[in-house]
DNA sequence: GTCTATAGCAGGATAGAC
DNA sequence: GTCTATCCTGCTATAGAC
C-alpha cells in the first residue's frame, strides 16, 4: 500500500466519513459511498472486506486520530499555563475543542458521528470510549480536581465533566436551535459568543463563581 | 375508525416508535415493525400511506403529545409555587422532565427519538419545534429572566437554556458514559442523585448562586 | 489494485381476495 | 380492516477479467 493521500481506500475512508456523518450507517449505501469517491463499488469489498468494517475503520484511522489532536492541542495549551485556575482549564479546553485544529465543517462531522454512537452504540464506542474519553476525563479529572475538594465522591465531580461534554457535543445545533426557537437569525462572529458562553455556563457550573478568576 | 386503545393502527404507532428509537428510521423495516406489532406488512401502508408518513405519524401522535404531558405537569408545577425563585423553577423543570409523567423506559425512548431528529433533521422537526420547544422556552423565559436582568441580551439567555436542555437531553447516557469512563459500576438511586446534580449544575451555570437559595 | 457483471437477498409498496 | 401473494427496486457481496 502506498503512503499517497488521496489514493482509493483514503478517498473512500473520507467520504464514507462525511456521508455517514450526514446521514447515518443505514441510510448510506456502498453504490454511494463509491459514487461520490469517484472509484468501483468492488473496491470497498476490497479494502475493507465489509460496509460494516468500513464503518468501524472510519473511526479508528480518521475520527480517533481527529480527536487526539484534539486532545494534543489541549494538553499542549494546559502545559503553556501556569498557574492553573479551573478559568484557565476550561478556557483551554473550549479553545481546542471548539476552534482547534479542526474546520468548522470537520468539526461538525466529528460530532455528528459521535452522537450517533452515544445514541446508538455499535462495538466502536468501547474503542473510542478507551482511546479518547478516558484521557481526556483523567486529564481534566487531574487538572480541575484539585480546586474542587467539596466534590467528596467521585460521582459527583464526573456527572459535572459529563455536563461539560453534553454542552460541548450540542455546540453544534445552538445555532439552528436558537433560530428555530425563537425565530430570530444572528449574525457571524455566533461562535466566539458561544465558546464565552460556554466557558462561564460551565465554569459556574461547577461552582467556580469568583474562584482564582482573572 | 374505533377509539380501541389496542388497535392495530395503534399497535403499529406504539411498536414503530420503539423500534425507531432504538435502531433508528432507516435500520428499521416495515417487515420487523409489523412482525412486533404482530400485524400484517400491508397494514402499514393501509392506515399511513407509506413508512416515512407512519415516522411522522409516530412524532405527530406519539411524541409531541407526550412530550406535552411533561410540559403540563411542569406548568402546573410552576403554578403552585409563590413567589417563584430561579431554585424553584428548576427544580419543577427537573422533576417534570426526569422524573415527571413518565417511566424511564418511555423516557429514554423519547429522548432518543429527539436526538435522532436533532442530529439529523427531518420535516417533522419544523413541528416538533412549534409545538413543543417554543412554548418551553417561553414559559421559562417568563420565569427565570427576572432574575437574571445581566443577561443584556436575548441571545445569551437562550444560550444558557439550550445548555440546560443540552445536559437534560444526554441525561439517559449519564449512567453508561460514567461506567465507560472511569470503569465503575454504580448502584440505584443514581436517578435521585442525577437530578441534584442537574439543578446545582444548571442554577450555577445560570449565575444562580446565593440568589433566592433554600 | 481496479474494473464489469451478476448472484442472491431484503427492502417498500400494491393488487385483490376475504 | 386485514390478509396473501407478488412486483420491482436497490442493497451487499463476490467471482473473475484485466
Amino acid at each position: 500500500m502506498t503512503e499517497n493521500n488521496n489514493n482509493t481506500k483514503n478517498r473512500i475512508l473520507e467520504t464514507a466519513e462525511a456521508l455517514f456523518a450526514q446521514k447515518g450507517y443505514h441510510a448510506v449505501s456502498v453504490r454511494e459511498i463509491t459514487m461520490a469517491a469517484k472509484c468501483n463499488m468492488a473496491a470497498v469489498n476490497y479494502h475493507f472486506n465489509s460496509k460494516k468494517n468500513l464503518y468501524m475503520e472510519v473511526f479508528r484511522t480518521q475520527w480517533v486520530p481527529r480527536e487526539l489532536r484534539m486532545y494534543e492541542s489541549f494538553s499542549k495549551e494546559l502545559s503553556k499555563i501556569e498557574p492553573h485556575s479551573p478559568n484557565l482549564v476550561i478556557q483551554a479546553l473550549a479553545s481546542a475543542y471548539l476552534e482547534g485544529p479542526l474546520t468548522n465543517e470537520e468539526l461538525k462531522r466529528h460530532r455528528q458521528l459521535i452522537i450517533r454512537e452515544i445514541n446508538n452504540p455499535t462495538e466502536v464506542i468501547e474503542y473510542v470510549a478507551d482511546h479518547t474519553m478516558r484521557p481526556l476525563y483523567r486529564i481534566l479529572q487531574q487538572h480541575l480536581k484539585p480546586f474542587f475538594p467539596e466534590h467528596s465522591n467521585e460521582e459527583s465531580f464526573t456527572l459535572d465533566i459529563l455536563s461539560i461534554f453534553g454542552i460541548l457535543l450540542y455546540f453544534n445545533y445552538s445555532r439552528p436551535m436558537i433560530t428555530h426557537i425563537t425565530g430570530e437569525k444572528y449574525d457571524n462572529a455566533f461562535k466566539t459568543r458561544l465558546i464565552t458562553h460556554l466557558v462561564r455556563f460551565s465554569l459556574n457550573g461547577l461552582g467556580a463563581n469568583g474562584k482564582d478568576m482573572q
